[in-house]
DNA sequence: GTGGTCTAGACCACC
DNA sequence: GTGGTCTAGACCACA
């Protein structure tokens, strides 16, 4: 698992972890049950503190996302959301609106971002619910 | 122009103040030129410490949404953005992954979302230049 | 807000704070909205580091007893359990197994068990849905 | 002996163990002198670190719960327990306590709780030691 | 070997 | 003033 570290940015870097993480399994490049990396093993190879990775991955077993157990390790755990349907909605609909904001805002137009978008749509594994969906975009 | 804050959120006052600026121009509610309400009635009217409202602003105008004439006021800017048009792409395109990975996580379906952004892309006002704007930039 | 700490418990100290604040919650002594000691105040009044108290405040958060706002303190929030129904039984009932399991072991038998119970049972303060259902007991 | 093992669970593996042990003699599954199985064989059976077995039986044996004899194997001792009884009655309300507020958190009323209970003090096996125990203790 | 807890202290962002 | 982040390092529990 291949996780880089901006240190200009503003993102603490144990949401950057976090986040890179997520975007993994949702892009399908980890499975339920793969092993993550050691927080030691991180920790040198990012040479981050061993402290900033668990507060990564603490993050991640609150989001569901992992599961971590004391001597043994930390694995993807299965893809599940603890939020309402109602408070989803909301929350992704937000952040939408401000994409579209901050689009706007650096002058990008309106088909310019629908054909990134389109791409960002078929590079990331989505959960398709019926059969024979999006087989051919991914 | 409306204001809300939600001090349950976890986004800092001073952003959400000037998120809600930089959407009320995106959505064409407010054009350059237009005053904006000065620090001292925001202020009273949000219960909200000054020193915040004069932060938004300051950042607002770093961001070049709005310019201050000191004993004048603030005032919606030229909607231009000072970054280098490789930049803007990076910064959006980082944007549209997030959102793609935190619908992933919320198991939200790829149908559904495109529903939602489209309704986006339809409620906000974009600067449409004419067809030819960035079809040979790779 | 009274919290003792018990050092030679083996249960972790952050723990220990975060059972405090939720059983003081539970009991009706303290209401939404109240403010919490700031992190400072409880390290010095406690002797304990201010990282243990943050990570304490930080565990009442992520299950939503508190919230907290950067910049201002932290604040008893709304009575809300994300988990589900059939979580919450199953949660529960394991842990009055486990109360029963370590009460049997200790030799307690059953009536006196069950008088300990009934004395908890009136002392805390339930959310009572009917109307008329418990005044008398608390 | 039953003995399974939720790898998902937080709780630490060799206490997943001794519970289980500590249960079944509550529910007077195994009784005073019963057998349990090796080490070794727990240890093939479960696929765990045959040193997690152990120390569970030193956890339970520690308790008071079985005895060991060195080249025999463990067996179901006396229930016998050595605190004294105001240290017991501590934990236990302690427990009792933990209990409540867990419930309350979650949003159980009183009267679905005082349910679960009544159905837990039968399902067990206590020691009625008479009727004239405990009356004139607290 | 693994992760978890706690301490001590620096620096930053927010109000 | 408030909490948040990150570092450095000691010690413990678990497999």
């Amino acid at each position: 698992m291949l996780i880089q570290i901006d240190h200009g940015c503003d993102r603490p870097v144990y949401l950057q972890i976090a986040d890179q993480v997520k975007r993994d399994v949702a892009l399908g490049r980890v499975a339920e049950g793969d092993r993550l990396p050691t927080v030691r093993e991180l920790s040198s190879r990012l040479v981050i503190n061993p402290n900033t990775i668990a507060k990564a991955y603490r993050e991640l077993e609150h989001q569901g996302i992992i599961i971590t157990r004391p001597g043994s390790g930390s694995y993807i755990a299965q893809g599940s959301s603890r939020l309402s349907e109602a408070v989803r909605e909301k929350l992704i609909r937000e952040q939408i609106d401000r994409l579209m904001v901050e689009a706007i805002h650096m002058q990008i137009d309106r088909r310019q971002l629908f054909g990134w978008i389109e791409e960002a749509l078929a590079k990331f594994k989505f959960p398709e619910k019926g059969a024979g969906d999006g087989e051919d975009r991914g």
